[in-house]
Order: structure tokens, then C-alpha cells, then sequence
DNA sequence: CGAGAGCTGTTCAAATTTGAACGGCAGGAG
DNA sequence: CTCCTGCCGTTCAAATTTGAACAGCTCTCG
């Protein structure tokens, strides 16, 4: 027997339409980024994450988490980052095992500068091109699954 | 003067469980190919579109497109899954520089194994958890941004 | 025919990502 | 205190991805 309940026409015209467009704008404004300023699209992530947070600073595993991103992978782009200025390790206060990775004023100042053109950006291929029914289906829609997921790994590991 | 239009707060949740949702059901859909059937999510597309043309085979070019993948990129996979006995080359008739993907006997038998797994993983994080109104926004809003895309590269280069 | 522009798929080195393994620290149970 | 389990960030090798460069082919214009 064959227990799989198949996507029907619709079902497979969202899941088609979802992950494929995603590349596409992942690369679009990967490009936009890296031509104009220079930084890769997590590159960009990491400054926003990190100036955004309480002190411009964050612990590596909670950056790496709200990044969607592996510890090893984040140990590596904070390296490149450190070297080009951008972000600055320093020790944790109450957790000598801790690390923290702060943004610099050079980070902050390119996290300016880029902000614009990448915003812009957005709106040209993805926020612009959306009716708001549409915006709000998705912020509704997909912010649940987001929020399915990361809930259900909560109980589990990292990577 | 800042002419920048930044996103109003419903734009900035839909971009917020935009990107990062598709990254974390990409990973989800990759876990699960990966442990039970040892393919990659990229494996699985390429065995899914070789399956799905005329021949069973597609040149290297169309495939790398329809992927959103770079042709190196592709040769590689390509030749990891001729390792595997998944997929055969073959020289294009047509024209003497080509070169066709073809999937095996075995990639078919693969696809059929690895796909109730998969489409079920795809309801669980995804479809399952939309209500058919999102659905639908989803496959109108983001199938229309993926067109655009697609369209305004066309006139433009590959990778 | 014959030069030239544009494809096709591959190659290569460099950059990045992945996942397992590691050494150091934290925190609770005995 | 001391062992033990678990977390932290890093390291490492291997896998993959990227983008430019390449050699061969195709097609068109002259």
C-alpha cells in the first residue's frame, strides 16, 4: 500500500515557489552585497545580529543560532571578520569558557553604509513585488513554521 | 538626505520568515534524505528533474539552471552521483560539445525509495502547517517574484 | 571558406561549509 | 571537595561551492 498522501496542484505550486525562490533571492542579494561592499550576505547577517544586540556584542553560540548557522562555520567568519576590522573577540565576564564577538566602530560604520542598498534591494525582488495580503500571508504562514521548527529542535541538539 | 524606504513592520516580518525559514526547512529536508537515504537535498533534485524529463536526461546546462546551480558545481555532483551509479553521462547527439545527464535504473529506483520520506518531511515542516490561504499566497506571491528573477537574468549571463 | 563572438562542460585553486573530535570550564550529585 | 555530565568555542580534515580560466564546438557574418 501507499500510505503518501502526495501534494496536490496547489500544495506542490507553494512548495515549488518557496524553497527555489528563496535561492534566488539569497543569491541576488548576495551579489548586491558583495559587489558593493564587499561582504558576504552572512557576513552582513552577523553585523546586523550583533549591532542590534544589548552591547554590540553577543556570545558565539547565540550568535550561531540566530544566524541558522553551525558553531565551526561561525568560528570561521568571525576570523575573516576580525581580520578586515569588523568585529573584535573578547571574553566573556562571567564565564571564563565564554567568548563574545563585538561589532567595531568600523562595523557599524559598514553596516551603514550597506544598509540601503541591501533594504533596497529587498523591496526590488521580494517586498515590492508582494501584494500585502501576500506579505502578510507569508509573515503569518511561514513565520509559524519557522517557529514549528526552531521549537521542536529546541528539545534537541545543535550541531 | 535619506531616501531609503525601510520596511514597515509587516514587510520586516514577512523578510524575517522569509530567508531564514527556507534555510531552516532546507536543513530539515537535508537531515532527512540524508540519514535514511544518504543523498543530499541537491542528489535528490537533480535524480527529481533528471526523472521528470523527456529522456530521463537533461544537458548539463538546463539541469545546472533548473537547479539555480553553477555549472561547476554541477559537473562536480554530477560526478559524485556517477560514482554512485545514480546518474550516467552521455555525449549529446546533437551536437558534439554537449554532454547529457541521464539517471539510471538504479537513480529511479532510488528516487522512488527516497520520495514518500521526503514529501512527507515537506508536509510536516511546511505544507502541513500552512492554511491553504497562505498556500495560495505563497505559490501567487513568491512563484511571481521567482519570475521576475528568472525573467530579468534571462537577458543577462550565467554563473 | 574563415574570423569572431558566444556556447558547453570541465578544470583548477581558493573560499567556505560540514561534522566529528578536542580541551577547557560550569554546575550538580555524591 | 570530586566525579561526571554537559556546554563552549575551536580545531581539523574532508566535502562542497565558487568563480575565473580554459579548450573545443557552433553559428553567423563577411
Amino acid at each position: 500500500m501507499d500510505h503518501t498522501r502526495w501534494l496536490d496542484e496547489e500544495e506542490m505550486r507553494a512548495w515549488l515557489a518557496f524553497i527555489p525562490t528563496a535561492t534566488l533571492v539569497a543569491r541576488e542579494l548576495d551579489q548586491q552585497l558583495k559587489e558593493d561592499m564587499g561582504l558576504s550576505h552572512l557576513q552582513y547577517e552577523i553585523l546586523v545580529h550583533l549591532n542590534a544586540a544589548e552591547n554590540g556584542a553577543l556570545r558565539m553560540t547565540a550568535l550561531a543560532e540566530r544566524l541558522i548557522n553551525s558553531k565551526s562555520g561561525l568560528t570561521y567568519q568571525i576570523g575573516q571578520m576580525e581580520r578586515d576590522g569588523l568585529v573584535r573577540r573578547r571574553p566573556c565576564e562571567w564565564s571564563k569558557s565564554g567568548v563574545l564577538a563585538e561589532i567595531t566602530d568600523e562595523g557599524r560604520a559598514m553596516l551603514e553604509r550597506a544598509a540601503p542598498g541591501h533594504v533596497e534591494k529587498v523591496r526590488e525582488v521580494l517586498i515590492d513585488v508582494l501584494t500585502p495580503d501576500e506579505c502578510k500571508a507569508i509573515a503569518d504562514g511561514l513565520g509559524r513554521v519557522r517557529d514549528r521548527i526552531i521549537e521542536r529542535n529546541d528539545g534537541g541538539s545543535c550541531w
